[in-house]
DNA sequence: ATAAAAGTCTACTAAATCTATATACTTTGT
DNA sequence: ACAAAGTATATAGATTTAGTAGACTTTTAT
């Protein structure tokens, strides 16, 4: 499972996609439409404003902005900056790797070999998914419920 | 990530597969062999056998074995009942479906669109692979290491 | 110049979950 | 009778996650 950080991290990101291009957002504009706790926002953007995803401005009239177009961010690195490991075990992780401890020998273990078939499957989508994916995404699905 | 619950779930069914047939194996024997605490091990066997998938017998030569064929065991199942789930997030879950409690609108939610795409994905792989394609793996895991 | 708006930074707490251990009990085989 | 082995429940300890608090800095508008 994601943890909240992860999907506020999106989120966020999402909105702030829609917004590319106009003024910075506010993160209580952002925090009260997403519902998201806002103490819990501000650290969450300081960390993606630190990896270089979004600028920030101070005082009245600043906020967020994203840096690059949002069909150049995609989901594989948000979840990566905010922790969150795409694979199911620690040993198949290409960056949060660690050994199992209860592991006899790595290269012959069966389990790991499915869990590294499941985290190609999911790296692939999340690293060709973009930002602006999701919001065009998002149209579709309007579109089909008004029909 | 799976749990190690889930792990030493999947591992101890893989190492009674390998002694389908045989006489029950002792779960000290199995903590031993696979590094598993023993303790944690006994209250993960008697789950998997409460929930029919191995039988247990008491007292000496005693032990745990498979119910069914290992072929007939898959990953996905060994997931559920130790409680990791599948997906990503709770709302893509079918198994432990949870609204996620800051979402506006579930049905046109591109971010769940995009987890739902990556959930069908996993569950593909893990609900067609099964405890004796785990240990088929492996044989040929060993194969390769000895070319 | 000053006040208000807005982001920055660090620390802390509360809750949940996971991992593991302890203890006492039951059943079965020799 | 006794030892081997599983059953059952409780609980402790560790780790992680989620969220809150508070004091500080920068910028804009008046």
């Amino acid at each position: 499972m994601l943890s909240k950080k992860t999907r506020y991290a999106i989120k966020a990101l999402v909105v702030l996609g829609k917004n590319f291009g106009e003024a910075p957002m506010q993160i209580s504009k952002i925090a009260s439409d997403e519902h998201i706790p806002k103490k819990f926002l501000e650290q969450i953007l300081l960390d993606l404003r630190n990896a270089g995803l979004l600028y920030s401005k101070k005082g009245a009239g600043g906020g967020y902005g994203l840096v690059k177009d949002p069909a150049e961010i995609f989901v594989v690195q948000v979840l990566r900056l905010t922790g969150g490991p795409v694979a199911l075990l620690p040993c198949v992780s290409l960056n949060f790797y660690q050994k199992c401890d209860e592991c006899i020998n790595e290269a012959t273990c069966g389990v790991r070999d499915v869990f590294l078939e499941v985290r190609n499957a999911t790296l692939k989508i999340l690293s060709e998914t973009s930002i602006a994916d999701i919001i065009r995404r998002e149209g579709l699905l309007v579109e089909n419920m008004e029909v």
